[in-house]
RNA sequence: GGAGAGGUGGCAGAGUGGUCGAAUGCGGUGGUCUUGAAAACCAUUGACUCGUAAGGGUCCGGGGGUUCGAAUCCCUCCCUCUCCGCCA
């Protein structure tokens, strides 16, 4: 949620800003809401005055036995505007805050402009591009030829978009997913966690997917309002949701794999094949709550923190930053990383990492005590996928294939591969 | 699933239908004392919101109700704990 002081105050520069992302806001109906907002506001606050020193001065009277019917009388009318003022500025309230909710973050300065993924900034690349002295094949026929990916099964138990894993692959996926978390843990300092995959609607309006994008979700069948998360980032986030940070406990840095569940509503025909785009699929996410005057500087750190990953996989990738029109609704920035898929002859999306700025923070409550000012503040919120594990499956298989279609295993997996360094067909 | 108990400030823990945003203790902060520290003592210490300010308003799990007035009474939902059952 923007802060509701920057639009009062400066409106018209918040409407720049949005305008870079192709929406723009109504300020004459804002404007409307607020003036009527700010004298309902005022009247009904001075009605609860009035009837709360009248109420003391009836307790005082009868404690004395003194006669109160005058007082009384008097209240009777303060609480019949009272009652009628309160009720239409909670009605006025939560148009605003409905309206509010649904504004997207401002694009930072240096986002590009744009409107789709095509002008996205390219920013660096790294590693190269393996060259293969025999045709390659893609992750799925390199994957169903070894015996170790099952889309068919998968649609058989539940439906498209789905995939089972068998043997070397199965084990090769769960491997990605220790070596992303130790190395996380281990080298870039941050702290492992385990949440629950179902959540409820607050928190994931604290991070931002509701109320605007419902369709993107499974909702579960059940009495409360649980939904399946889309990604760790929720309940990660979430975790610091009406919470006040020590600022000595500042950065609060969280590793976390957890399953992730979309609906891809609206994305029908794209990536069909494989498992680029799946409805549930396992990732590594790394979650950052900062120091406001910190979080660009921790940005920067955590996409080299998922670059790590895809150097000691010793896999070709380059680095955007995504342009206004393919920005997040929560982000103020985001770098994608791509990964080289030999099969496509392009990159791929395989890490997405973001500053929210207080974005989120102001959704959440999440703060901290800032002991210079001794003010209570917004934190800065992050995240980055580091990395999604399906589609760094994809990456090794298509990018380690040996001519035979069998798969070499990366150095760095092999601890957690227990002596296997190849994967072949399975029985 | 059955039976019971309970949810109050950073934590622990009082609380009455009225002057209670809430005793007390711990913790935190500042100070006195000390070479320094501890102890002791004194003071101070919730969050949100409107307002330039002065000063208001809101918040005692969430929501609703009764009342001139609710942390306190009623309804409802959520959560926690204990016992039983079941289960991983």
């Amino acid at each position: 949620m923007l802060d509701p002081k920057l639009l009062r105050t400066e409106f018209d520069e918040v409407a720049k800003h949005i305008g870079r992302r192709g929406l723009s806001l109504d300020k004459k109906r804002f404007s409307e809401l607020e003036e009527q907002r700010k004298n309902l506001q005022v009247e009904t606050e001075d009605l609860q005055g009035q009837r709360n020193k009248n109420s003391k001065l009836i307790g005082q009277a009868k404690s004395k036995g003194e006669d109160a019917s005058e007082i009384l009388a008097a209240m009777e009318k303060i609480n019949q505007s009272l009652k009628t003022n309160e009720t239409k500025l909670e009605v006025l309230l939560s148009e605003i805050q409905t309206w509010m909710l649904e504004l997207p973050n401002l694009p930072d300065s240096s986002v590009p402009d744009g409107s789709t993924e095509d002008d996205n900034q390219e920013v660096r690349k790294w590693g190269e591009i393996p060259s293969f002295d025999f045709e390659v094949k893609d992750h799925v026929d390199l994957g169903e030829s070894l015996g170790g990916l099952d889309f068919e099964t998968a649609a058989k138990i539940t439906g498209s978009r789905f995939v089972t894993m068998q043997g070397g692959i199965a084990k090769l996926h769960r491997a990605l997913i220790q070596f992303m978390i130790d190395t996380h843990t281990a080298e870039h300092g941050y702290e492992e966690v385990y949440v629950p995959y179902i959540v409820n609607a607050q928190s994931l309006t604290g991070t931002g997917q509701l109320p605007k994008f419902e369709e993107d979700l499974f909702k579960l069948n059940h009495e409360n309002d649980y939904y399946l998360i889309p990604t760790a980032e929720v309940p990660v986030t979430n975790i610091w949701r009406d919470r006040i940070a020590k600022e000595e406990e500042l950065p609060i840095k969280y590793v976390c794999h957890t399953p992730c569940f979309r609906s891809e509503a609206g994305s029908y025909g794209k990536d069909t094949r494989g498992m680029i785009r799946q409805h549930q699929f396992e990732k590594v996410e790394m979650v950052q709550l900062v120091k406001p005057e910190s979080s660009w500087h921790m940005l920067e750190e955590l996409v080299n923190h998922a670059e790590k990953i895809l150097q000691k996989l010793n896999l070709a990738y380059r680095v955007v930053a995504l342009c206004t029109g393919d920005l997040g609704f929560s982000s103020a920035k985001t770098y994608d990383i791509e990964v080289w898929l030999p099969a496509q002859n392009t990159y791929r999306e395989i890490s997405s990492c973001s500053n929210f700025l207080d974005f989120q923070a102001r959704r959440l409550k999440a703060r901290w005590k800032n002991t210079a000012t001794k003010k209570t503040e917004h934190l800065h919120t992050l995240n980055g996928s580091g990395l999604a594990i399906g589609r760094t499956l994809v990456a090794v298989l298509e990018n380690y294939q040996d001519k035979d279609g069998t798969i070499k295993i990366p150095e760095v997996l092999k601890p957690y591969m227990h002596g296997l360094d190849k994967i072949t067909k399975e029985k």
